[in-house]
DNA sequence: AACTATTTATAAGA
DNA sequence: TTCTTATAAATAGTT
């Protein structure tokens, strides 16, 4: 709009470009604040000139709130942001604190409206806003609560169930070993008295083999008794 | 632009301005690269519309980035000497830097949990104590929201009660009026054939007067229903 | 989502 | 910077 059509590419010569950005400026400030006013929509810009000068429009709330708005919300979208781990260069020291600590403040605000605190300051909109955060936060959360109970139970439910089998085959072989014992006893009695050979019978094997089993199986169910409940399981879950 | 001018108000129809908000946006949008292209500004723009959704734009560089230009700039000057006595005067200030650092990490982490998000690393006792921070979190600020909305509607309430008064009164001084008309009609009967003089009668100035207060009255009402949606109160605690 | 009559923004010139 | 003006661009209302 205007006399010529403008190529969409950066105006070359300076004192063109300085007259443009103070007209454009102009209209994009007053077509923000219409669409604000138009559509009852909360509308932040914030424009830096090429010689570093700012400035800022922003519909009815302030600057401040809506940047918090934005916060909360992009935070979602916004992935592993540039974790600089390079420290900057010493001339720079005083701006990066200041920057940070601007940071820390708008998290500490963001948090404190995450606990329930300072929330006089917080409009109708923003509550609203909030309260469905925090509620699909405390959804997913229960869910993830639910989900790590159900995993305990199946796993302790599983582990019943082996120390289970295990006892049913020790008390199968332990079974099996009584009837080998009383076959023996029966054997016994009827060679009480040997009519040729006389010698001295060594320990049976089968009985001490026969009674390690039990002892086994005793302690298999001691520790199953202490492995039923729940404390073996949480460490999994529970340190960290 | 556009078939008719347009007031500079809010658009009552609820299609039309969801209809303008999306043409708007793509223009403000356009704009604001456009000026970022042609006068090599920095640009940031955000939107939340009217139900909440977010729209955003930022030139080049991205929008994180802006914003963190934006706080520094806006923190300085709320601060009128840059290099004042907040600063620390350690000469460690990579341990500063660290610290920071640091603290800004749990806050995000923390925020995440708070978001719903990153649950995996939290333990199941974790969890339960998150849970109940955000459900009294959720309690508190539920309970601000309806106090808000509480005193929206006792206000509105007192609102109607005033209106319905100055209702009554007008109503009543109708009457007064009509009756008072009547009368004098009845007068005027009666003397329909004066016997002596005959005289043009002049415009009587109470049918006027009458006709004055029902136009008044009819006015009132008609503010009194432009008063009495929910609008008109919500500035008080949308803005900031 | 397209169209188009209008209004609005603005590039260039003064 | 500001004003003017011709013209490009945006968009309100309509289909």
């Amino acid at each position: 709009m205007g006399r010529g059509k403008v190529e969409l590419r950066k105006i070359e010569n300076k004192i063109n470009r300085q007259v443009t950005f103070s007209k454009r400026r102009g209209g994009l400030v007053k077509k923000a604040r219409e669409i604000s006013v138009l559509c009852d929509a909360e509308v932040a810009l914030i424009v830096f000139s090429q010689n570093g000068k700012i400035f800022e429009y922003s519909s009815d709330s302030c600057m401040e709130q809506i940047l918090e708005r934005y916060e909360r919300y992009s935070y979602a979208e916004r992935r592993l942001l540039p974790n600089n781990s390079d420290l900057p260069v010493q001339e720079n020291w005083s701006l990066e604190y200041t920057k940070l600590k601007a940071r820390i403040d708008l998290l500490q605000r963001n948090h404190k409206h995450h606990m329930g605190e300072d929330l006089d300051s917080m409009s109708l909109k923003d509550l609203q806003n909030l309260e469905q955060q925090l509620d699909t936060a405390l959804k997913l959360i229960r869910s993830r609560k639910n989900q790590l109970m159900h995993e305990s139970i199946s796993q302790l439910q599983k582990k019943e169930k082996a120390i289970q089998e295990k006892n049913n085959i020790l008390a199968k072989k332990i079974k099996e070993k009584d009837k080998a014992v009383v076959q023996q006893g029966e054997w016994h009695q009827q060679n009480q008295f040997p009519t040729s050979t006389s010698f001295i019978s060594p320990p049976h094997p089968y009985l001490n083999i026969g009674g390690n089993y039990q002892e086994e199986a005793a302690e298999a169910r001691r520790n199953n008794e202490l492995d039923l409940n729940l404390d073996s399981l949480y460490p999994c879950h529970m340190g960290c």
